[in-house]
DNA sequence: TTAAAACATGTAATGAATGACACGTTTTAA
DNA sequence: TTAAAACGTGTCATTCATTACATGTTTTAA
């Protein structure tokens, strides 16, 4: 079922919180939701047409200053039925991760490859980065109890990242510690 | 750069290690390799006629029985040269993950949801057969000390998987034990 | 002996995703 | 005032990936 084209979903997520326009979604897919999903603005319009189309959206004209058109979205009935159908229904499927730098370590044979080294730390310094960013975006986006009860998921899935990125860290860290010294 | 198309990547990198039949090379992507990349034979046909084409591999024919013909793919030098060019460049780039079941429960909205313990109960199901998975096979393929130093990139890689899924389980029951009880 | 499973190699159709192309408006800051 | 950045909406070409189509051989187990 190749994806099964978890965009709409999205999609259907977010106008189903407010009403957005094709170039907010977008701005979504950069900011709050880019952390656990991506997608590009030349994707978004046709997926919106689509599901316009299906009778999953609508669209309202508004004009922005003297003559821009900015079309709102928002979601009907049968839209909210749609998403409520796909997060209700089960999620057997696990995600095959596909990492390029795990692919590239596979093929190193020996812990003595020079290689090793610069590699687990390139990747050591990436990772704390994105371990750092997460960790601001928690405090920054959930600064309260309050705020984490009033959007559960997206506090769960945020700190689940974060701990996610922290076990990768981790694990860079005690490998390269575990890496033989030169002879 | 879209993908830059690791399969070829991949498939020059098993080519490394010994000569392979595209069947072999579509096993491979179910058993061992599986784990951390994945494709089909459809793909991994035409990218190895590409590859020939390239001059980055080569193959004989051998027959197997009384007529069944089987391409035998060897890498060549320019091949391993490639190989080598891939794996010593830096990976400056972070997979992003697209888990369907994190993308869901961004869009619930309070710990009261009663749809959250089946859904983290589903979650932690699939995690532990994963994790119970990936520990047989860590103990199957690399059962010496030895056998951990004579392929350590991918003892590496799958002790990391391992973590990775030890981590995602925690993180699902201390979730599930975290959930506010009935009222 | 015979049927199923595994071996073996390809192509075609379709869908998902990226990057480039294309155009125009509004706001903001130098 | 004017140029850059951000806003805003779309299409097109190409690549990546899955599923289905298509065909045949060899081995294994009932």
């Amino acid at each position: 079922m190749a994806q099964k084209n978890k965009l709409q979903f999205v999609i259907l997520g977010l106008l189903n919180q407010q009403p957005l326009t094709g170039y907010d979604l977008t701005k979504a897919f950069d900011h709050e939701i880019g952390e656990f999903w991506q997608a590009q603005h030349s994707q978004v319009y046709p997926q919106l047409k689509r599901l316009e189309e299906q009778g999953y959206i609508t669209h309202e004209i508004t004009i922005s200053g003297e003559k821009l058109e900015k079309k709102l979205y928002h979601i009907t009935t049968t839209g909210q039925a749609i998403l409520t159908t796909w997060i209700t229904a089960g999620t057997p499927e696990l995600t095959a991760t596909k990492d390029e730098f795990i692919l590239k370590l596979y093929f190193i044979r020996t812990s003595r490859d020079p290689r090793l080294p610069e590699m687990l730390s390139e990747q050591l310094q990436l990772h704390s980065e994105k371990l750092q960013h997460l960790q601001a975006r928690l405090t920054t986006v959930f600064p309260t109890k309050k705020s984490q009860t009033e959007n559960f998921g997206h506090y769960l899935i945020l700190q689940h990242a974060l701990g996610r990125e922290n076990y990768y860290v981790t694990w860079l860290q005690e490998t390269l510690a575990a890496l033989p010294h030169k002879a």
